[in-house]
DNA sequence: TGTACATCAGTGAACGCGCGTTCACTGATGTAC
DNA sequence: TGTACATCAGTGAACGCGCGTTCACTGATGTAC
């Protein structure tokens, strides 16, 4: 049954493909290996043939989900050039919305993970703390919109930090009460909206 | 060995708060009930007479998380009489103190739950959505300084919403990093403490 | 008030189940000559 | 280029463990008379 080098190769990445997007679902333990395999289509005894342990896999995962997550928003600013900041803004006006809200497993790693990423083991932390620099480098260079200015760059870090925990905590509330209090959910995340474009 | 029924509500009263503190420090999903009615003094076989399910005991001890933290702010403010305004805007720097950020199980239920939440049933999620609601009209009641003035009480709420979003997620991201990137911790909570003053 | 019996909070052991991890085995691939 | 053998990704079953839940049992409390 030995595979090609390469063919194991996109095994294994098939695998933390499906990894990011479970654990962003359902939590990094939330999801078990035995499932995680079967919806990569595998049984799931090979798994240690690829990984150390879960963990390890978890770390990879987050990694690859802010990896793609990250590089993607910023080839879209590069693209508009002068227009990434007005993207930007549309991009955050979209974050906040029922429909980001309601994705299951498509949606930010961040919001999804951030509760399973302070009890997790270092590795996860690291990934995810990468994860979070890495955005808050693209928004603050967004604001900052290419200028030397040291104090123009100091607010725009500043702003980016603001945003980034404005924008995950009402995403966060409200994916939290949504199913028991929609009225609720739809208005933290109306407010967000609002309050972004000030 | 039957008890006298003050022992046995003092007893179960007794499972609730200690679920209510070690939910919060290891999420719902982290503690066993063997381990959950240890630490609160006694053999987890008699769980169930108190309890018809362990998701019951954590929308239970949820609702009283909350309710002893939106009891106690607001009993502290009302207290405060016309400081009342200066005292919560120091509560709230508080609030986003590391002191806070690494209170393992005594600090805020919402930071601390927030993710379980919206994995959690429908009870849970009911409790989560009260307690929520109970801080906002808290905050806004506390904005609006008892001012009629409908304008000035949606401005209040709009100002409630946005700010309980904003602290829960800098005191959330922080902890997520707290551990991988210390600085970039402290960064958050710094942020959000300058941005409650302005 | 005293007696007889039902109630029920607690104990401790057990249940089935899913978890992360391990292992013997398979057989096509990769490598050494 | 052809042959012989080591490698290793995959399979499927098993491991010990902790989980939520159930259950028979205990014996002091609460209740009925």
């Amino acid at each position: 049954m030995r595979l090609t080098r390469e063919q194991a190769a996109r095994n294994r990445e098939a695998i933390v493909e499906t990894a990011a997007r479970v654990f962003r679902a359902r939590g990094i333990d939330g999801v078990g290996l035995a499932d995680l395999m079967k919806e990569a289509g595998f049984t799931h005894g090979g798994f240690y043939n690829h990984f150390e342990s879960k963990e390890a896999l978890a770390a990879e995962a987050c990694g690859a989900a802010f990896a793609r997550a990250v590089g993607g928003l910023r080839a879209v600013l590069e693209a508009a050039g002068p227009e990434a900041g007005r993207l930007l803004a549309d991009t955050l006006q979209g974050y906040l919305s029922p429909a980001h809200r309601d994705a299951g497993d498509g949606g930010c790693p961040t919001a999804a993970m951030v509760s399973d990423a302070a009890r997790q083991g270092e590795p996860v932390q690291a990934a995810f703390a990468d994860g979070i620099e890495g955005y808050l480098a693209l928004l603050a260079g967004t604001f900052a919109a290419g200028s030397p200015d040291a104090a123009v760059r100091t607010a725009a870090r500043e702003r980016a930090v603001s945003v980034l925990s404005g924008i995950i905590g009402a995403l966060v509330l409200s994916r939290a009460v949504a199913r028991a209090n929609p009225a609720l959910s739809d208005e933290i995340l109306a407010v967000g909206r609002r309050r972004l474009s000030d």
